[in-house]
DNA sequence: GCAAACTGGCTAATCGTTTAGATATAGGGG
DNA sequence: CCCCTATATCTAAACGATTAGCCAGTTTGC
């Protein structure tokens, strides 16, 4: 079925048939419904390759994720992909799998820039998308990668470092500000840290929150209660231990790790020492995981808008891409965050 | 750039840089040289939307889903993806995102009938996908939608009813009987069961296990051991409460819960009845989900090898792709499953 | 020595759309 | 009645690849 079919049918020229799909002109309401009869009778589907070619432009989005197993990855799809349908575009989805090696050594970050540029160029100038979502926290440097490569790019869950291409990232810094100071207006002090890998921006970020938050309330953040963790709930565990015993006569009350995974390595400390949750320590978490409505009592954490960050990506994306609409370079979305109050904070 | 400009470079015509390209016919090494040199130096990328048009085949897998967020479906993906990397493939995704109403009233049904043969034509008829990957459980009569695209289509994670489309699943009924036999092999007998909701086939499968294991045993099942969930956590809990109150006096020593999330609902009415777990009562879940891991002692349950159905779906889709294949039709692929030992089944 | 077979490469048709430019028809103003 | 404009439609040229079919030159067989 090709809209020769069609116009044969509906003793027309191609031409008038085309018109009246797309609405580009005029046609008289006689024939507009002869076409129309005609495509419901043959079910006639116009052809998107033979489109695209004529028109440049493949109405797919490519969408580059560094790990669809990632806990944001599904979210931030889920997002993409509702603002996607409604603009009657398609998801191309590239997954990188480097969740393994995502936080490893220089020389594998030579390797993975590699992978990406290649899927990169192999999305745009292959796959020929109209313009491309990365989703993911590889931020050391991407711009080097991403060089104009003629289309819109969208940096999604991650801040672009360049100042040309657009990002849209939650309130990181704010964020964990936010938790600690939840953590002072429940009355607490001495509060101790666990962080994410130190070198991820992720970790930084939410650290530089941390100290203002202190700055902010005129306080002090002792730094023997900072705790370097990776982000896996083993190191949640140790840190926590490690203070329990170093700091056995002057404990912290409150303890904030910068993921859902180390909070609960915590407090799987706190009570393998004995101690009581929250009432002797509490504890605050970072993600809204599932599983922190699945521990008991049900932490108490921060929530990012996951969703809403796909959902502005596929918006930067798609407004770009309207006919008269300019290039939009450097704009960076920040999406607000809110704390999910569960049974780990204790009143001091 | 195009294929124009480089056969002007090389000063050959554009038929002898397809061919240098695709080897599809022999060039003198010379001529090959200068063509290759010419890509090297021009940055050539074919345009796969007019090799499209030409070849009538797009290198696009539709991959349509019933719900991105839903537990298995990332795995899933992730299985397709690295086959299809593999084989040189893209994935065009498509989320129907219909997860809140997956499980609801039959005018819905009707709905999400028309949600799915709309996004499939779509994929088929519109982007010109050369196979669709189909994941989700929607099991009732889906044969009526996906009749004869002309396309292979492959269902993953469930069953195709019919008898000319593939699929590939895993063995649900071989695994929760195995699940049983766990639990007999601990010394179990009286056993409870909490189930998937009633209509849906997983839960009707598991059944289907659960039953022959205990023929098998020469046991027979109790039926007021017997209480219908809806997958979730909360009716796991009431489950188990129910079954706690109504048999104080002959209490189960063991139950199976369908999922893990009901398990776990399950092992927190067990705590708050003040039994011991898993001393008084055991518990058995299925799916293996991250938070079985997070719950105390870890729960002990069925681990679907979910990654391993997406990369044989994508491998008998592509298989089908190949030059000299046939349409393979009706195969159905049976994934194997085993138990994951957690700290929930006691021996008795 | 000549026909047949083979080789490597070129020309041009083709895939199914969109759209610029040509054409046809009608209406309006003088 | 003629010219001009506006409107609706059509014709045919793109878009950028693949590939059937042809051609020229070389080898092989007898």
């Amino acid at each position: 079925m090709t809209i020769k079919d069609v116009a044969t049918i509906a003793r027309v020229s191609t031409a008038t048939v085309s018109y009246v799909i797309n609405g580009t002109k005029p046609v008289l309401p006689e024939k507009r419904q002869r076409v129309i009869e005609a495509i419901k009778q043959t079910g006639y589907q116009p052809n998107q390759v033979a489109k695209s070619l004529r028109t440049k432009k493949t109405n797919n989005i490519g969408v580059l994720v560094e790990d669809i197993l990632g806990f944001s990855t599904s979210h931030i799809i889920n997002g993409i992909s509702e603002h996607v349908e409604q603009s009657g575009y398609n998801i191309l989805l590239n997954d990188l799998r480097m969740l393994g090696s995502l936080f490893n050594r220089y020389d594998q970050i030579v390797q993975q820039k590699d992978k990406i540029s290649k899927a990169l160029s192999l999305l745009v100038f292959g796959a020929r998308v109209d313009a491309v979502i990365y989703v993911g926290m590889f931020d050391r440097d991407i711009s080097g990668i991403i060089t104009d490569l003629g289309k819109p790019i969208i940096i999604a869950y991650s801040t672009a470092k360049d100042s040309h291409t657009c990002s849209v990232t939650y309130e990181n810094e704010q964020a964990s500000a936010d938790a600690v100071r939840y953590l002072f207006d429940a009355g607490h002090r001495r509060i101790a840290v666990i962080t994410g890998l130190a070198h991820t921006s992720p970790a930084q970020l939410r650290m530089r929150g941390v100290l203002s938050a202190f700055k902010d309330a005129g306080l002090v953040l002792d730094g023997a209660l900072v705790k370097n963790g990776d982000w896996e709930r083993e190191t949640g565990y140790s840190c926590m231990k490690d203070l329990l015993e170093h700091e056995k006569d002057n404990l912290p009350t409150a303890v904030f790790a910068m993921n859902d995974l180390m909070a609960i390595g915590a407090m799987d400390a706190i009570r393998d020492a004995g101690l009581r949750l929250p009432e002797d320590i509490s504890v605050m978490g970072f993600d809204n995981r599932e599983v922190s409505r699945f521990v008991w009592p049900r932490l108490t954490t921060v929530e990012i808008d996951l969703k809403g960050i796909g959902f502005a990506a596929a918006q930067l994306a798609v407004a770009q891409l309207e006919p008269g609409s300019k290039k939009a370079k450097g704009r960076n979305i920040v999406l607000p965050s809110r704390i999910i109050p569960g049974g780990t904070v204790a009143k001091v």
